[in-house]
DNA sequence: AATTAGATATATCTAATTGATATATCTATA
DNA sequence: TATAGATATATCAATTAGATATATCTAATT
């Protein structure tokens, strides 16, 4: 089943833009993707092993002579090429996770109040992911022409129309269960 | 870490309505809840023996003279607990996992029309899984007052709330990026 | 100046999930 | 009768998730 693993094109798609250390790439996987994809320091570093030994990345630094022990990897030009080959390859998994919906699903036996009260912790989640989201557009928006920002741009407005989604659900649910 | 296994509380959740056995179990996660929620052989059968041993479910059947080696899963008034602890239980985790995101968030390097390509994957996807949704929706309906299907029917919404918003999202990002 | 809290940084471990595979029986159809 | 496909249990390797261990750096507090 081997070479199924996301991380390694997560890792080569933000080496592409600049080199990074294991821990900045955990911040930045936590940052602007973190609301579509999720990275831990348990797949990070063995996936930054294993790409290195394939010549998909290098690793510089280490010295601790100038300081604190830190290494930088760089995408090589078989990482780039990998990196390339994934974007354009038409497969893609996509999907959803929701311990909500199940909760909903499976709160039929249960007192309709538990039911709304789930629906209102996750439209708190909601409402809080939208608002961060709609400070990033905001942003994106003064740059857009200016920069290469295009494609960060169109992810954050596929968070914002999906939240706005799942708000519009939320009230027609707790309308529903509440009569 | 331990008892963090969802699988569980999916299972439990199932057995509630009725008598499974681990196959049934994955044909009903594969149904209706599955474009929410995911189980596999390699979880359901070491979920079940565990929770045996836990008292959560009992095994039943297994008896090859009548026909195929077939165990039946009943769920106990302990399992009944817990699957109620889980459900009146706030906390929820709930995540997106979209690789179509990535290869859009990556993809300024490559030609447009690559990611063009990719939304338009993603579009067909979806708009298969909604008209899915749709059958099941008016189906629903037409025994909503009479059954115990309410709950099921709010997952469905929320999936055709939630894959309309993303057929609204690729349109909008063809637009842009044919630009 | 010394202490401490919190961020930076690498690395590993256990548990859980995913997806594939192995094995075998039943059932409908060609 | 053969065989393809569905039913059924079970396990394995690879990947992911989340926690923890260890240590250094930095800024604020005492």
């Amino acid at each position: 089943m081997a070479k199924d693993r996301k991380i390694d094109a997560v890792i080569l798609g933000l080496l592409s833009h600049e080199d990074l250390t294991g821990y900045e790439i955990k911040k930045r996987i936590d940052g602007a993707i973190g609301f579509f994809w999720k990275g831990s320091f348990g797949n990070i570093y063995p996936a930054l092993n294993d790409m290195e030994k394939q010549g998909l990345v290098e690793k510089s630094g280490g010295d601790k002579s100038s300081g604190r022990e830190k290494f930088f990897y760089h995408i090589t030009k078989k990482g780039s090429d990998a990196l390339n080959d994934w974007i354009a390859d038409e497969h893609a998994v996509n999907e959803l996770k929701y311990e909500t919906l199940l909760k909903i699903y499976f709160g039929g036996a249960a007192d309709s109040s538990v039911s709304v009260r789930n629906i209102e912790v996750f439209e708190e989640q909601a409402r809080q992911n939208l608002s961060i989201l709609n400070v990033f557009k905001e942003n994106l928006e003064k740059v857009l022409d200016t920069g290469d920002h295009l494609h960060y741009y169109l992810t954050v407005t596929f968070g914002i129309e999906t939240y706005e989604a799942y708000l519009r659900w939320c009230d027609k649910a707790k309308k529903i269960l509440s009569k």
